[in-house]
DNA sequence: GTCTTTGTTTACAC
DNA sequence: CGTGTAAACAAAGA
């Protein structure tokens, strides 16, 4: 379930690995995780030669900049990148690998398969999807409290809902909507239009305390995410309500509860985080 | 076989 | 057509 703060650490962590090594040949051993171009084969035909200038995140996407090529990977709930000597074996999760000419290799390993990779000319990523389907990132200069109540004013949705809609502020996801209420007080359940711009503040504040905390802790880990040198994360002992089904709230000490809203699973604490 | 998991896309009702 | 909700979808493990 890699979230902002996940992609950012493996974008880090990888950047050591990969920047200038260039791409000698790509395998592709499934090829529906390939949406752009439609036909892998096309995929593979236009990667050998280039190298990889640098690495970039952009909400929850990693964009590998290539010599003439974007590259936009979306890690959905378990995808994952690691280098490694060619001669070491491969995995059965391992869908994706990108040969380097120093004989490393860099590998896509996803236990769903649910991940994406689109390529494109440089430039054309921004104005195609997926990329220009999404808000402000939370850290760019235009993600202000401002911003974000204008958003919620204009919406009918639950506050849970809108915090997850990517075209809002791209990179949040289930994890940190959730422990972003909790932190500015707010019961997920709260019509988004129906927030005072001191709440809306409040979000606001929550989310960036709580992304950057995250990162500083190298993400979280719940299943089974791992930076590219296969480290955990350590954000998850710093939950307090995400997974914490029936634990005592960490605030109050009642247990916090779980709901569906929207379809997800949403971690609460009833008595701290009111409807009002 | 059924259910759950997540982020995103698609279908559809209003 | 915009908006909001629900279902679909990707696949595997419990």
């Amino acid at each position: 379930m890699p979230e902002l703060p996940e992609v950012e650490t493996i974008k880090e962590t990888l950047k050591q690995f990969v920047i200038n090594k260039t791409i000698s040949d790509v395998a592709v051993y499934w090829p529906t995780i390939i949406k752009r171009p439609e036909d892998a084969e096309q995929f593979k035909s236009l990667l050998p030669g280039q190298s990889i200038v640098d690495i970039h995140r952009r909400g929850k996407f990693l964009l590998f900049e290539l010599d003439d090529a974007i590259l936009v990977s979306h890690l959905r709930m378990e995808g994952k990148y690691s280098v490694h000597p060619s001669r070491e074996p491969v995995t059965k999760h391992t869908h994706v690998i990108f040969s380097f000419s120093n004989g490393e290799e860099l590998r896509y390993n996803d236990v769903r398969k649910f991940g994406t990779m689109h390529l494109f000319k440089k430039g054309d990523e921004l104005t195609n999807k997926p990329l220009n389907q999404l808000g402000p990132d939370p850290f760019d200069e235009t993600f202000t409290t401002d911003y974000l109540y204008k958003k919620l004013k204009k919406t009918e949705r639950v506050i849970k809902s809108v915090l997850l809609d990517q075209s809002i502020v791209a990179g949040l996801g289930n994890i940190y909507v959730d422990e972003t209420l909790f932190k500015a007080n707010i019961h997920p359940l709260r019509k988004a239009n129906k927030l005072k711009k001191k709440e809306a503040a409040a979000i606001w504040e929550a989310a960036i305390v709580t992304l950057r905390e995250a990162i500083t802790q190298g993400g979280t880990t719940i299943r089974s995410y791992v930076n590219s040198q296969g480290d955990m994360g350590m954000f998850q002992q710093e939950l307090f309500v995400y997974g914490q089904e029936n634990e005592p709230c960490k605030t109050c000490g009642k247990p916090i509860v779980k709901m569906k809203i929207g379809g997800r699973g949403t971690h609460v604490c009833v008595s701290c985080q009111k409807m009002k």
